[in-house]
DNA sequence: TTGTTTTTTTACCATTTGGTAAATCCACGA
DNA sequence: TCGTGGATTTACCAAATGGTAAAAAAACAA
C-alpha cells in the first residue's frame, strides 16, 4: 500500500497516480462524483480497476485528492491581487486571469462546480480553511481601496462572486454556449471585452466634479 | 399505463405525476441525474418504486419531464422583456426577476445546472427549439436598441450571459456562498444591489457632450 | 542469478439500482 | 352490492458498481 506508509514514491507510483487523477479529473468533471464510475476512470486511464485500488483507497479518495490539489492552482489567480498594486488595474487583471482559467483548465472548472452544486459535501473542509481566509483578506482590500477613495462605493464580496460567475460560466455552460453561439469559435475574445467594459464601468470613478 | 394512451388523466393520476415530479426536482437538484435514484425518488414523493414506475416509463422519463416542464418557467422573465419599453429599464427589471428566480426556484436552478455541466445530453433538443429562438430573438432586440443609440455599445450575447452567470450564481453556488457569508442570511438584498449598480453602469450612456 | 519487494492481473463478492411480473387492493359506477 | 378497471404492493431479477483476496508478473537489489 504505497499511500498508508509515508516512504518516498517510485517513479511508477508518481506516474500511476498522476495518470489516475488526470483520467479522474475527465471523467468527474464530465459525470459528477456518482455518475463517475471506477471503471470509467480505469478505461481512461489505461489500468486495471483492481489496479487503481493499488494507488488509491477508493473512488472518494480519488475525488478528494483531486479537489485538494486543485485548491492551490483554483485560488491563484486571487493571490496575486496585489493590494499595492492599482485597484483598477488588479482587479480587471483578475477578471483576466479568471477567464484564461476557464479555457485552460475547464475540466477544473466543471470539477469544482458539481461539487459545489451538490452541496460541496466533500470540499467543505478545505473551503473553509483555505478559501475563506483568502477571500476574507482580498475583500478587505477591496474595501480598503473604497474607503481610500479609489475605487467607487462598491460590495466586494458581490464583486467577486461577480467575477467568478461570470468568467467560470464560460466553462461551467459551455454546452449552452455552444448551442447559443455555435461550437466553432471559443466566445472567450469577446466574453473578454465584454467582461472588461462591465467590471471597467463598475470601478469607474465618477468624474471628480469642479466644485467639489 | 396512463402515459401510454392520450386518455383524460384521473384526479389520482395528475395529483400522483405531481408529487412524482417534486421530489424528483429535490432530488435530481441535490444529486444529479446519475446520483439520484428511484429509490430516493419513490421515498420523497412517499410512494413506492414500482409505483412510480406505474406513471412515469423509468428515471429519464422523469428527468425529460421535469425538464421540458420547466423550461417554461424558466424562459419566461426573458419573454417578458419588451422591445417597446425604456431599454435601460428592460434590462435591470430582467436581472431582478432573474435574481428573483434564483431565490424562489432554486432547485430548478441547480437542475438546469447539473444537466448543463455534464453537457446537456437530455435536454439539448429542447434548448434549440426553446432556448435559442429566443435567445436570438431578444439579442437582436437589445442590438437594435444599441443601434438605436439608446444604449452603449455592449454585446448582447454576452450580456445576457453575465445576467444569467451572476444571477443564478446564487442559486447553484450556495453552498459557496454560505460558507464565505455565513448561512445566516440571503445574500440576494446586497446582491441586488450590486448587480443592478453594475448593470446599470454598464449601461449608462455617456453624459452626451456639450459640444457633440 | 537469485531472492525479495513492488506492481498487476484474475477471479470473485456484496450491494445497489433500474426495472418487471403478478398478485392484491381499492375506488366507483351500474 | 357487485363487478371492473385503475392503483398499489410484494417478490423478484439482471446488470452495474465499489471493492477484495490471492496469485502471477515485473522490477530491482544482492
Amino acid at each position: 500500500m504505497p499511500e498508508s506508509t509515508a516512504k518516498k514514491p517510485s517513479r511508477i507510483q508518481r506516474r500511476n497516480r498522476r495518470v489516475i487523477l488526470d483520467a479522474a479529473l475527465e471523467v468527474f468533471s464530465k459525470h459528477g462524483y456518482r455518475g463517475a464510475t471506477l471503471d470509467q476512470i480505469a478505461a481512461e486511464a489505461g489500468l486495471s480497476k483492481p489496479n487503481i485500488l493499488y494507488y488509491f483507497n477508493g473512488k472518494e479518495d480519488i475525488h478528494v485528492t483531486l479537489l485538494s490539489q486543485l485548491m492551490e492552482t483554483w485560488l491563484d489567480p486571487l493571490v496575486e491581487l496585489d493590494p499595492e498594486g492599482d485597484p483598477r488595474r488588479e482587479i480587471l487583471d483578475y477578471v483576466e486571469r479568471k477567464l484564461t482559467m476557464s479555457r485552460e483548465l475547464p475540466r477544473e472548472s466543471r470539477l469544482f462546480a458539481n461539487e459545489i452544486l451538490q452541496g460541496a459535501p466533500r470540499i467543505e473542509p478545505e473551503l473553509h480553511s483555505h478559501l475563506k481566509p483568502l477571500f476574507d483578506e482580498k475583500c478587505a482590500v477591496i474595501a480598503g481601496w473604497v474607503a481610500a477613495g479609489k475605487l467607487p462605493p462598491l460590495d466586494p464580496q458581490h464583486l467577486i462572486f461577480s467575477i467568478w460567475a461570470t468568467t467560470q460560466h464560460y466553462a461551467d455552460f459551455e454546452a449552452q454556449a455552444q448551442i447559443l453561439l455555435g461550437p466553432e469559435t471559443d466566445p472567450r475574445p469577446r466574453a473578454q471585452a465584454h467582461l472588461q467594459a462591465m467590471f471597467g464601468a463598475l470601478l469607474d470613478l465618477p468624474e471628480p466634479s469642479a466644485n467639489g
